[in-house]
DNA sequence: ATAAATTTGTCCGTATGTATT
DNA sequence: GAATACATACGGACAAATTTA
């Protein structure tokens, strides 16, 4: 019943305190409070400023170790897997892969789902459809340097883009899909950025854990006449992505 | 795509279920598919649209009631206590109270700590100054309609506007402070965006609790001449606000 | 106005997971 | 690793408040 710190982690809370505690140290990590030179201090020490049992530290590193964020190391110590963010650019001319070009090797974006449905409200109002007319929705994986980096569902207006899923697969991008249809250039008209805990399909397409942070943005792309030809909701792994814009 | 009612949540995964159920319905109401006209489906068919026991759903309930997101009647149902988030724009001329005009009654930044300090590198680097040139840090908390919407702290080169505090302390206003030193308008150069847990200091200053996430925005101000004049690192309850980018 | 159906609130007991010593 | 205490999840039964028929 010795307690040096505080009582910092909450019990009774719904979250374990493994979990609470894993959380703290990747926070630490990311904003360098914590495994200075690369090396986590010793379970002993962690213990004690976070007012919890070893064996509680000790299952929060292995969950991390687990998620490839940390490394143990027997008779050594606990080192981090140091990976910066990457910096997705938005700007008018927002696209994914050029976006991260001169940050990463290889980019690919993976079709998962494609239903032809009528457009939910806030789907047609974007758009400026009639309310259930016949929309594309494209669920798509983001992928960078094989890590997952966000999860997109975009809507395209069935009438103006017949067969638009069939292009992308073949493309393989929204851009060069845009093209086949005429439509050789479009600009980012507005961009709604928010931020939430991940939801399970998030965990499950980005491959996080729960407690997990994305970075949800609602965007709407216009051709050059100014009419809206995509409207998307796009999940980044708030700890592998960063936003920028440049106004 | 129709949820089948099994193995939605992730048991064994750290996170309580009843807290996983609770994250959803959050979730559900903020995207609109939960929460029909302000009413919440009963206990029963949430508990089987989730998989779980409505014993579950209830703790969930009971927590968001705690929260202040539902409210739960006897014999009548459970119904969401809207609050919409703020919407605060980022374009070339943002600034916090114009931002907010239309959407709150009362807004007010309250200066928390100011210090005259010898600039750390990345702040020297944003702000074009030798490394330890002297500038001023203020730290600050705004606030729109009572609730604590965001803490920002803020760089300045203290050679070019001495007793830059001073000025803010008295106008209230970054945008009036300028102006008394003859900077009539600047411009939003460029803005990150990232997001994170909020970490202790934003738990006790934006009056969180723990798990919550806050927006985090680092900016760059320049004024006409295109010579940075602020560097602000700007944590938002995420919450409580979007940030709109009109591009 | 009354009864039935709905929906939230409370209580019991039991099994399993989590955290500490 | 073992023993202990507490938190979480489930199942069932019933009470209390409200709406519907």
């Amino acid at each position: 019943m010795e307690q040096t710190g505080e009582d910092l982690m909450e019990r009774r809370s719904g979250v374990a305190l493994w979990r609470q505690v894993a959380d703290r140290i990747r926070l630490g990590i990311s904003n360098g409070t914590l495994g200075e030179g690369g090396r986590l201090p010793p379970e002993i020490t962690l213990s004690q400023q976070f007012g919890v049992n070893r064996h509680t530290v000790r299952a929060a590193i292995s969950a991390l170790v687990q998620e490839g964020v940390l490394r143990a190391e027997q008779g050594r110590g606990t080192f981090v897997e140091s990976r910066k963010r990457l910096a997705y650019p938005i700007t008018t001319r927002t696209r994914f892969s050029t976006g991260l070009k001169d940050q990463t090797r290889a980019r690919r974006v993976n079709l998962l789902r494609h239903v032809v449905e009528p457009a939910p409200t806030r789907v047609a109002e974007a758009l400026q459809l009639e309310p259930g007319a016949p929309v594309h929705r494209l669920e798509t994986l983001s992928e960078a340097d094989g890590r997952c980096v966000s999860r997109g569902t975009s809507w395209f207006d069935a009438t103006r883009f017949p067969g638009f899923a069939d292009v992308f697969v073949e493309t393989g991008s929204i851009t060069a899909s845009f093209a086949r249809f005429g439509v050789d250039d479009y600009v980012r008209r507005s961009t709604l950025v928010s931020a939430r805990h991940a939801d399970a399909e998030d965990l499950d397409t980005l491959k996080l854990s729960p407690g997990a942070i994305v970075l949800v943005t609602i965007a709407i792309n216009d051709d050059l006449d100014g009419r809206p030809i995509q409207f998307s909701e796009t999940h980044f792994s708030a700890d592998l992505v960063e936003l920028t814009i440049e106004t």
